[in-house]
DNA sequence: GAGCCCGCGTAC
DNA sequence: GACGTACGCGGGCTCG
C-alpha cells in the first residue's frame, strides 16, 4: 500500500461509527452509556493522525432528519431500521472527541455525509495538493483523482485511481454508472435487475457511461439483459442520481483553518474520563501532539520548491539536471506494487543543489524518460528498480543490459535487504526511519518519496563499511561490504531478474489441461470411496471434518497433535493406513487435488496469451538469508519428487527450434559448508571427488566406505542436511524414524568425524552472539536478536537460523553471482539465449538449436568458477526439449 | 464478503 | 517444544 501523507484529510464519522456499532462488541462506561462506536473511533482517529501526519482534517456526518434522496425516492435506505437510540447516543459522543481533538465537523440538514465529503473535496484543492477520503464507502470511490485517494481504514487499504480500476473494473468516474447498474443493497439503491458487477464492467466498457449503456441496449444480443436494460431504464436513472454526490454544497469552510494544530488535552482528558478510556485519559497529552516539524528533516535545512513541469518547460529541467551527479527518480504509478505500470503516470525527480534539494513534477513523457535513460548520465536514485525498469519497458523505452551498465543504479529496497535480511519489508518509509531520514512537512506523498529517496540513499552509501573484517574476501570478484554486495549484485541482478520476468518461460498449457481432466475425474472417484469407507458424505478436503470421522467415528488412535488440533497429516495417514483403509484414499486423494489445484488448474491461468510464455515474479527482497523467491506463480516448487508430479514439467519447454539447459550445482551447501569451516575431512572429501555422503555413512556406522550400503548412505544424507539445518536430535530422530539417543549417537558422530565444522559453529555462535549479525561469505548480513534471548526455544531456534543463514545466503551469493556473469557472458557472446528460472541451486535456460555447445561451456564455466573456494564447485547439466527431459 | 490463520504440501 | 528457506491452496473463523 502507498504511504499517504501529509494532505487533507476528510472523514466520514457516520459511515465509520454506523460501521463500528455493529461489527464491535457492546462496551459500557460506569454509567451504562454504550461506548463501543466511540471507542473504535477514537483509536482510528490516533492511528490516522499517528501515521498519516494530516496537514488538515476535517469532519462529516450525516444529519438527522429527512435526506433529500429520500424526497427522491421514498424506498432510499428503506431496508435500514432506524437507528438505534444508542447509536445516536454515540455519534453525538463522536463529535465531542473531534470537537475535543481541534477537528472542524461538519453537518448540513437534508444532507448526507457524502455531499459534504464530496463538496470539501472539490473546494480542497485550492489549499491542499493532496486529499485522502477516510471512508469505507464505495460510494465515495467517485471521488477518487490523481489528487484524490480514499483510505479504508478498516481494511487497511488505500484506493488510487488504479486500485479502482483493479477491484471494480471500472474508473473512479464510472463508479456512478456502476452502481446505477448493480444497484446497492445496503442504500436499497434498485439498480437493473439482472445486472451484476461483471455484466456492469462488460457493458460500462463497452458504451463508457449509464446513458451509453441504456442507449445501446437496442443492439443487444442477450434478450434478457436487452428487457430489463428498457424495462428498468427509469430505474436505472433514479439510481444515478441517488449516488450522484453533491459536490456544490455551501460548506462555509474556510481551509487554512482545517490545517490541525492538535487537540485540546484538557477537554480529551475529560471527555476521555466519562466515557471509561481511561488509558486514552492518561495518554490524552501525547494524542493531542502534532508530529514535531523537524526544520533539518530531509531538506538538510534547505528549502524544498515543487515545480510542476509543463511540456515546454521539459528542455530547461533538462538543463538544470545535467548539473545534477544524483537524481532520485519517483515514478509514481498510483499503484506500487505493480509491473504492469498502467494508471496515472507522474513522476516525482529529486536533486540536490547548493545545499538545497529541488524537486520537480513530470508528466508521461516518453522523449523525456528515454533522454533519461540513454543520455542523462546522473546516478537514478529509487526505491525498487526492478519495478522501474518494468515501468519504462511498458512505456516502451526498453533498457538493455548495456543502457543499464552505462548509468549507477541505486534502490532503496536492496540496500536494506543486503544490510539485513530479516526485515519483514523493505519499503522507503521504514529504511529512512532507520536512517533518522524524516518526510518534509506539508509535502504530497510522491514529494516526501522522493526527497526521502534522495536523502536516505545519500546517507546509506556514507555510512556503508567499505571494508568488512568479518570474512576474508572471496576471490574473484571479492565483494568486502554491503555497499560492493548491492553495486557489483544485486543490482546488476535486479535487471537480469527483469529480464527473466519479461522473456518469461514457455509452457504448454494443453498438457496440463489434460492432466488436470484425468486427475480430476479419478480425485472425484476417491471422493465417493471416501465417503462409502467414512459411512457418510463429508467434506474430504477439510482436515477439521477428517479429524472427526478418523478419531471420533471411527475411532482410530490419535498419533500426533497440531496446536490446535489432532494431525492428519501425511506421516500419520500413513502410520492409521494399517488400521482402516479410509487413510490411504485420504493419502491419494490429497496428493491429486494438491497437484490439480496448485499446479495443473492455476499455470495454465498464468500463461500471457500473446507470448505464450508464463512471466512469473522474482522477488529479489523477501528471503530471509538471500535467496530469491518466486510468486505469481511460483515457479521455485513445481513437483519432481513422483512420477506424476514430474509430468508437470514436461510442460515447461522449449519454443520450436530451442532446447532447454539446466545446470544445477552439486551440493552446494555442502561445499559452502567445508569453504566456510575449513574443515579438513569435509574439504579433503570435496577436493579429491570422494563421495561425501558416503564418507559421513562410514563414519555413522563404523565401517569403511566400500562396506556403505544404499540405505546407509540415503540416512547420511540426511544427517549432513541435519546439520546444515542445525537440527537437533529431536529433529533427526523423526526425519529418520529413530530414536533419539540414536539420532544423537549419529550428530555426534558427525562432529567428530567432520571436527572443523563444529569448531566452526562454535565460533560463529560466539561472534553471532555479541553482535546480534551473522554474515554471509559476500557480507550480506542477517541481524539474529534472538541469539541472547532468555527463552530456551527461541534461543535455540535463534541459533538454528545462526548456523544456517551464512551457509544457505552464501549459496544463494553464488548463484546469484553466477547469474549476472552468465548473462553478461550471454550479452557480450550476441547470444540469444535467455535465463528462464533459477531454482536455488539449479538455472534454466532456453537455448536456440545452434547455441548449444557454446552456450553450454559459457554456462558451466560461468557457475563453476564464479567463486574461488577450498573446495571446488561442481556444476551437473542435462538437455531436453522440456524440463522434465533435462535431468 | 474480505482478511487472516491454520493445516497441509510442494520445492531447494 | 524441538527442521533452515520459501509460496500457495482450501477450510473455516472473525469481523476496526
Amino acid at each position: 500500500m502507498a504511504d499517504v501523507r501529509g494532505g487533507l484529510f476528510v472523514l466520514d464519522v457516520s459511515g465509520y461509527v454506523f460501521r463500528a456499532y455493529y461489527a464491535l462488541p457492546p462496551l459500557t462506561n460506569a454509567l451504562g452509556e454504550p461506548t463501543q462506536a466511540v471507542r473504535g473511533f477514537t483509536m482510528m482517529l490516533r492511528k490516522l493522525v499517528a501515521e498519516h501526519h494530516p496537514e488538515g482534517l476535517v469532519a462529516a456526518m450525516d444529519s438527522p432528519g429527512r435526506s433529500f434522496r429520500e424526497d427522491m425516492y421514498s424506498e432510499y435506505k428503506a431496508n435500514r431500521d432506524a437507528a438505534p437510540e444508542d447509536l445516536s447516543q454515540q455519534m453525538v459522543r463522536c463529535a465531542q472527541v473531534l470537537e475535543a481533538y481541534g477537528v472542524t465537523t461538519l453537518a448540513e440538514p437534508g444532507m448526507e455525509a457524502d455531499d459534504l465529503i464530496a463538496s470539501v473535496v472539490a473546494q480542497a484543492p485550492k489549499r491542499f495538493a493532496q486529499v485522502t477520503v477516510v471512508s469505507s464507502d464505495k460510494d465515495l470511490l467517485q471521488l477518487v483523482d490523481d489528487r484524490v485517494c480514499m483510505l479504508d481504514t478498516a481494511r487497511k487499504r488505500t484506493f488510487f485511481v488504479a486500485d479502482v480500476a483493479d477491484k471494480f473494473g471500472v474508473r473512479p468516474d464510472q463508479m456512478g454508472d456502476y452502481l446505477a447498474l448493480v444497484g446497492d443493497s445496503s442504500d436499497n439503491v434498485p439498480g437493473v435487475p439482472g445486472i451484476g458487477p461483471k455484466t456492469a464492467v462488460k457493458l460500462l466498457g463497452e458504451f463508457g457511461k449509464l446513458e451509453g449503456v441504456l442507449a445501446g441496449a437496442e443492439g443487444l444480443t442477450q434478450k434478457k439483459l436487452k428487457s430489463n436494460l428498457t424495462e428498468f431504464a427509469d430505474q436505472a436513472r433514479l439510481s444515478r442520481r441517488l449516488v450522484t454526490l453533491k459536490d456544490d454544497l455551501d460548506t462555509g469552510v474556510d481551509f487554512d483553518a482545517l490545517a490541525w494544530t492538535g487537540g485540546d488535552a484538557e477537554k480529551l482528558g475529560t471527555l476521555f474520563q466519562e466515557l471509561g478510556f481511561m488509558r486514552l485519559a492518561e495518554q490524552a497529552q501525547e494524542a493531542v501532539d502534532t508530529p514535531a516539524v523537524q526544520a533539518e528533516i530531509a531538506t538538510g535545512g534547505g528549502t524544498i520548491d515543487l515545480w510542476e513541469v509543463n511540456a515546454d518547460e521539459l528542455p530547461a529541467l533538462e538543463t538544470r539536471l545535467q548539473n545534477a551527479s544524483e537524481v532520485a527518480v519517483c515514478l509514481v504509478d498510483s499503484k506500487v506494487d505493480d509491473k504492469r505500470g498502467d494508471g496515472v503516470d507522474f513522476a516525482v525527480l529529486c536533486w540536490e543543489e547548493g545545499d538545497a534539494l529541488r524537486v520537480a513534477r513530470v508528466g508521461m513523457d516518453v522523449g523525456f524518460f528515454t533522454r533519461c535513460v540513454f543520455e542523462h548520465r546522473w546516478e537514478w536514485w529509487t526505491t525498487d528498480v526492478k519495478r522501474d525498469l518494468w515501468w519504462l519497458y511498458r512505456r516502451g523505452i526498453h533498457v538493455n543490459d548495456g543502457a543499464f551498465a552505462q548509468r549507477p543504479w541505486w534502490s532503496v529496497d536492496l540496500m536494506s535487504y543486503v544490510s539485513d535480511g530479516a526485515r519483514p519489508t523493505h519499503d522507503l518509509a521504514v529504511f529512512a526511519e532507520r536512517l533518522g531520514v524524516v518526510a518534509p512537512p506539508g509535502t504530497t506523498p510522491p514529494v516526501a518519496d522522493a526527497c526521502m529517496t534522495f536523502r536516505s540513499i545519500q546517507r546509506w552509501r556514507a555510512q556503508a563499511p567499505r571494508e568488512s573484517t568479518e570474512n576474508p574476501p572471496p576471490d574473484p570478484a571479492p565483494l568486502t561490504s554491503s555497499a560492493h554486495l548491492v553495486e557489483q549484485l544485486e543490482t546488476p541482478l535486479a535487471h537480469v531478474l527483469f529480464e527473466m520476468e519479461r522473456d518469461g518461460v514457455h509452457v504448454d498449457g494443453n498438457i496440463l489441461k489434460r492432466m488436470s481432466t484425468e486427475v480430476g475425474t479419478i480425485a472425484d472417484r476417491l471422493v465417493e470411496t471416501c465417503h462409502e469407507l467414512a459411512g457418510h458424505p463429508f467434506l474430504v478436503s477439510s482436515p477439521r471434518q477428517l479429524e472427526t470421522v478418523l478419531f471420533d467415528e471411527l475411532q482410530l488412535p490419535v498419533v500426533k497433535k497440531t496446536k490446535t488440533a489432532r494431525s492428519t497429516d501425511h506421516s500419520v495417514l500413513e502410520e492409521l493406513s494399517a488400521l482402516h483403509p479410509l487413510p490411504k484414499a485420504i493419502v491419494e486423494y490429497r496428493m491429486l487435488t494438491k497437484l490439480k489445484n496448485t499446479y495443473l488448474d492455476p499455470l495454465p491461468e498464468q500463461i500471457d496469451a500473446t507470448t505464450g510464455r508464463i512471466h512469473g515474479t522474482f522477488q529479489q527482497t523477501v528471503a530471509a538469508t538471500g535467496r530469491l523467491s518466486s510468486i505469481r506463480p511460483n515457479l521455485q516448487n513445481i513437483p519432481i519428487r513422483t512420477p506424476l508430479g514430474r509430468q508437470v514439467r514436461t510442460a515447461f519447454c522449449a519454443e520450436p527450434g530451442h532446447v532447454l539447459l539446466r545446470a544445477d550445482y552439486s551440493q552446494i551447501e555442502l561445499r559452502i559448508l567445508a569453504h566456510l569451516s575449513g574443515d579438513e575431512a569435509l574439504v579433503n572429501a570435496f577436493s579429491h571427488g570422494d563421495d561425501v555422503h558416503a564418507q559421513t555413512a562410514s563414519a555413522l556406522f563404523d565401517i569403511t566406505v566400500e562396506e556403505v550400503t544404499d540405505e546407509q548412505r540415503s540416512r547420511a544424507k540426511t544427517v549432513n542436511f541435519a546439520v546444515i539445518y542445525g537440527q537437533t536430535q529431536f529433529a533427526l530422530s523423526k526425519g529418520l524414524g529413530i530414536s533419539r539417543a540414536e539420532a544423537q549417537r549419529y550428530i555426534d558422530a558427525f562432529f567428530e568425524r567432520y571436527a572443523g565444522v563444529q569448531r566452526y559453529f562454535d565460533g560463529l555462535l560466539e561472534t553471532a552472539r555479541k553482535s546480534g549479525v551473522v554474515e554471509t561469505m559476500m557480507g550480506r548480513k542477517r541481524q539474529v536478536p534472538e541469539l541472547n534471548s532468555r527463552n530456551h526455544n527461541t534461543r535455540m531456534g535463534a541459533e538454528r537460523i545462526a548456523k544456517n543463514t551464512p551457509i544457505q545466503g552464501s549459496a544463494a551469493d553464488v548463484m546469484k553471482q553466477a547469474m549476472v556473469h552468465v548473462r553478461r557472458g550471454l550479452v557480450q557472446g550476441e547470444f540469444a539465449t535467455r535465463i528462464v528460472l533459477s531454482v536455488h541451486d539449479e538455472l534454466v535456460l532456453e537455448v536456440p538449436e545452434q547455441e548449444r555447445e557454446p552456450v553450454e561451456s559459457l554456462v558451466l564455466k560461468a557457475m563453476e568458477q564464479v567463486v574461488k573456494l577450498q573446495v571446488p564447485l561442481t556444476v551437473d547439466h542435462g538437455w531436453g526439449a522440456n524440463w522434465d527431459q533435462a535431468h
